[in-house]
DNA sequence: AAGATAATGAACATTATGTTCGGTTATGCA
DNA sequence: TGCATAACCGAACATAATGTTCATTATCTT
């Protein structure tokens, strides 16, 4: 048997599809329910059959993409943000819609909150004994986190001429400046 | 004469204290232009009559704030955060409204593109000759930013046990380390 | 005290939300 | 192929917020 519906794969793909088109055109914030189901040419009644609401659709439409980005991010040791601009790369259009300037922040502060913590972890591992996670390191981190979600943010809004390499190492530099 | 008529004040005072009485308790996202005039008890007209929206509200409610972090901000020669801890400190209540974690977007981007528009002048400054303003500067100057402002916010909204000296240290480390 | 100005509150049209339900259509499977 | 099922539709409904208008009332300024 088949694993789900067509008509549901159809329905959600519709809906995610239009979600993206309009999150570019008018902004995730000023985005109505109304708007997508007319957009995507779907009953209002079937909307709520699949999502409560404008931010289930965004989180649970497409699965796929934030398992990637969550693999960027826990990747062992230390991050492995290339995966994350790779994906990017391929995928510039969602990309864009989720995470350049009209995304909203939910996805960006999804993002940061997995890096935060990330980098806690690996903190913790390099820490010396005697020392402690301190306030002003609480801050560092939180700097950190904020800078690279804010860069791959304007790297995909812009459209740069930097490739994966060179912003990975970018990245980086930051994670060691900031601190080291 | 009075300079503008006390019922005015008066009004945009209650509208004011019920806005930042609110973003505490619920977050500026989730607040509706209702239940700000039922928390300030003014009418719905009243409401209209000084603002045209929730944002308005919130960039002109209180003109004093913003003019602190414009100075704070802008002053002469590189930035002089300092102004901005001593004024948060002094306002702890309103700073944590505007800056802290429920206090929505806005108020964080405008600093945020304040602080990278001053960041950039600097930059310009000390430019050699035949060095130009890559992409990778570009993105150096809103990793910046962006690491500023989050501290900024982190530090109020926890209330943290760093006084502003050695915020300003912090951050002012943060820029010549990322930038130079 | 008088005139000017601001606040009020009720009404109204508009728009979005979220739910319900009977009817229609497409799908999966035997 | 046929048929039970489940997904979709669409209309209706209640609720809530928005933004505007206007006649009335309260308050300020001089």
């Amino acid at each position: 048997m088949r694993k789900t519906d067509r008509r549901i794969e159809r329905t959600k793909k519709l809906l995610w599809d239009a979600l993206v088109k309009l999150i570019l055109e008018k902004g995730y914030e000023s985005l109505t329910i109304q708007d997508i189901i007319d957009e995507a040419n779907i009953g209002r009644s079937t909307f709520y059959a699949h999502y409560e609401n404008k931010g289930q659709l965004l989180f649970n439409g497409q699965p796929h993409f934030f398992e990637k980005i969550r693999k960027g991010v826990e990747q062992g040791d230390g991050l492995a943000l290339r995966l994350i601009f790779d994906h990017a790369r391929d995928n510039r259009y969602v990309a864009k819609a989720l995470l350049g300037i009209n995304g909203g922040q939910m996805v960006k502060d999804h993002m940061k909150s997995l890096i935060k913590y990330q980098l806690q972890a690996d903190n913790k591992k390099e820490e010396k004994p005697g020392e402690s996670y301190t306030a002003k390191k609480e801050l560092l981190v939180e700097a950190t986190a904020s800078a690279i979600v804010s860069i791959i943010s304007l790297w995909i809004e812009k459209e740069m001429d930097l490739d994966s390499g060179e912003m990975t190492e970018l990245c980086e530099n930051l994670v060691e400046c900031i601190l080291k």
